[in-house]
DNA sequence: ATTGACTCCTGATGGC
DNA sequence: TGCCATCAGGAGTCAA
């Protein structure tokens, strides 16, 4: 479900309330998620959280010895309780603070993880060849049209492949596809320079929209607080299937492409 | 090295 | 009401 605005959006709503605090304790309910909750979390306790990051659509909770990783994976989200309240159905894990706030970690498919990791947290194996953050300096259409040469997957598994640009998910890579008006099925590297120009553009602005609304939510996704995104009302071609482009007026389409839904308009892209 | 298919899991939805 | 098929914001793993 969430992609990189929607776990931005998780982070920013979470990080006030745990940076600086001690954990008590950490309660595992179901360790049954996409890796087995490691007994290591424990190793959380009594320690304090000394910053809170984003890269990709992984959370890092740093710790003054280790730290955790959390991915919320299609249906995992993250809430902020202030006070105890008993656990619903799929509420796996609980970080409870000493000062008695308690993040609740909730995961109906159970796609998502929660790791512990003992050293740097960045040289862990799932995050040390993750590629550039899209709204860093580094991702740029030089760096993308690089990577993409004499490659023939399609553009849009290209841009959602995380070792090449973190963060683009299902969603934003057929909106940013149309905005920078290439076909999702063209190869990657018959992509000109130039429009990679374009496609750098309109996910950066894509994503930072998105951002600003909070994340899209289509069915599920609700923040810490548990209120849903707004971006949803702002999107151009996704799910948007049978209805009229917005920029000619023909009919959007969807194929699935790399066995996921793709929504695009074969009039403006090429 | 790249690629494409498969897999994990629960819940919502729609057709009959 | 029930039953079945299909689909869903991810991404690691495997075989070719």
């Amino acid at each position: 479900m969430p992609e990189l605005p929607e776990v931005e959006t998780t982070l920013r709503g979470i990080e006030p309330h745990l940076l600086n605090q001690r954990v008590a304790r950490i309660i595992v309910r179901d360790p049954r998620l996409r890796w087995p909750v490691p007994t290591d979390v424990s190793k959380a306790k009594g320690q304090t959280i000394t910053s809170l990051e984003r890269r990709g659509k992984y959370l890092l909770l740093k710790l003054q010895q280790g730290g955790l990783i959390i991915h919320l994976g299609m249906s995992g989200s993250l809430r902020i309780l202030q006070e105890p309240r008993p656990p619903e159905k799929h509420d796996h894990v609980d970080v409870e603070l000493q000062n008695g706030v308690c993040l609740r970690f909730n995961d109906p498919r159970r796609f998502g993880a929660f790791l512990w990791v003992d050293g740097e947290m960045q040289s862990h194996e799932l995050l040390r060849n993750l590629g550039p953050e899209p709204l860093s300096g580094e991702f740029t259409a030089g760096y993308l049209y690089q990577r993409s040469r004499n490659r023939s997957v399609a553009i849009k598994n290209f841009i959602m492949n995380g070792h090449i640009v973190v963060g683009v998910g299902n969603i934003y890579a057929s909106e940013a596809l149309f905005m920078a008006g290439i076909h999702p099925l063209r190869a990657a590297g018959r992509v000109s320079r130039q429009r990679y120009e374009g496609l750098v553009e309109a996910i950066c602005d894509v994503l930072e929209r998105a951002i600003r609304r909070g994340g899209t939510t289509l069915r599920d996704f609700v923040n810490s607080d548990g209120a849903p995104g707004y971006f949803a009302r702002e999107l151009l071609v996704y799910d948007r299937a049978g209805s009229d482009c917005f920029q000619c007026g023909c009919t959007i389409k969807q194929k699935t492409i790399g066995q996921r839904s793709s929504y695009y308009c074969p009039a403006c892209q090429r």
